[in-house]
DNA sequence: TGAGATAAGTATCTTTTGATACACACTATT
DNA sequence: AATAGTGTGTATCAAAAGATACTTATCTCA
């Protein structure tokens, strides 16, 4: 786990000491593996998990369909949980880790107590609404007005710009999965992209070109 | 405009005698006509409207396509301006007024500070993001999984549910707009519906049977 | 090494959605 | 009544997306 000084370096949003010291005293430490489901839709919650390590992935799930809603890294929390805690409302996402995680977790009633006690708290949790409503919003408008064919060129362009790399290790049907439709359609699209030398498809991974 | 009572009978989230005082300190009145507009993509905003009477929609736009993302009635505040206006972004929705609509104004830097003195507006604006995040949730959902005739039947039974009448007074353009999609595929599926007898089709409105 | 799991290629067919164009009806206004 | 604007019906065509089925390749691990 490392000292309270590592801990907090990685959570740079908590920089008030009272504040560090409550989750000092509240919070339990939990480490989820690889596959690890965290959340299910329909479940109600009572702490809200803030990721140290590692990362989770949210998505609904409609019958066989499934989509993605986003991501959560360290010095992120969920926002189903989120909202599920603070409203006491039942999840409506499905959360797995992606890696074996660590993960930060808070008794439920002192999201509210300390929103008005700790601004850095305050300013964590509005952030978090925010950006992922900001999130949702782009997803919304990209499966609203775009033809998967830029969305899958989107994906993958977003993914070299954000890890460096070009090579984008993702199976045809996980890509499916992350943008709501089937593996055949993913594979027809991006022979074409190939065809049209756009990128080049290897086993396990795509490579962008340019 | 009416007394100050009337005010805060209507505005039920404000309940502390303070934040009252300070509302009516700070705040501007302001009248919308049918058709204004009132925020516009990539528009910066410095001030929170709430709206007191009346509607705004709130919606994208694409080229010749645009879709709903929410409506604000009496008592809420907009999603997109809130953003805008706390983290001084720039709007990415339009905002215009769908009724002769009165709008309380307030100046955007009170926004972090009354997060944090008053409990009430504290939880007026998380409930403002956890609402209007589960709400455009919710539409995700439908476009990225469901066919527009659902979407359409839904539509319409979610409108006859809120508002009692069974009669939706919407031509066919404008539910385009709110599914984001063409009048034509609305037409199309409307006449469909009626040979089931699902519906029955009138110049300006729809009658859902049943 | 060989059996099972996973990944990918592809052909065929159907359905859904969209684009375009034109006709016609109703409404409001002059 | 003439006109313009809006609302609706509908036919035709094209494109996008999905469903199904079968094949081939690659990986993993007992």
């Amino acid at each position: 786990m490392g000292t309270t000084d590592d801990l907090f370096k990685k959570l740079k949003s908590f920089s008030e000491p009272e504040l560090q010291a409550e989750i000092l005293k509240h919070a339990k430490f939990l480490k989820a593996n690889k596959g690890d489901i965290l959340i299910k839709e329909g479940q109600y919650l009572n702490f809200l998990p803030i990721v140290i390590d590692g990362l989770l992935r949210v998505y609904q799930q409609n019958e066989d369909r499934e989509i993605l809603l986003y991501y959560v890294g360290p010095e992120q929390t969920c926002m189903m949980s989120l909202s599920s805690a603070y409203f006491d409302y039942y999840s409506t996402a499905n959360g797995i880790a992606m890696e074996p995680s660590e993960i930060l977790v808070l008794p439920a009633h002192l999201i509210a107590e300390w929103q008005l006690k700790y601004p850095s708290w305050n300013k964590f949790i509005i952030n978090t609404y925010k950006s992922r409503y900001d999130e949702l919003l782009n997803a919304f408008g990209s499966v609203a007005f775009k033809p998967i064919h830029v969305r899958v060129k989107e994906y993958l362009t977003e993914y070299v710009k954000n890890e460096g790399s070009n090579k984008i290790p993702i199976s045809h049907q996980t890509l499916a999965n992350e943008l709501g439709t089937t593996r055949v359609v993913i594979s027809r699209i991006l022979k074409q992209m190939e065809q049209k030398k756009l990128v080049k498809l290897y086993r396990g991974y795509i490579q962008l070109k340019i």
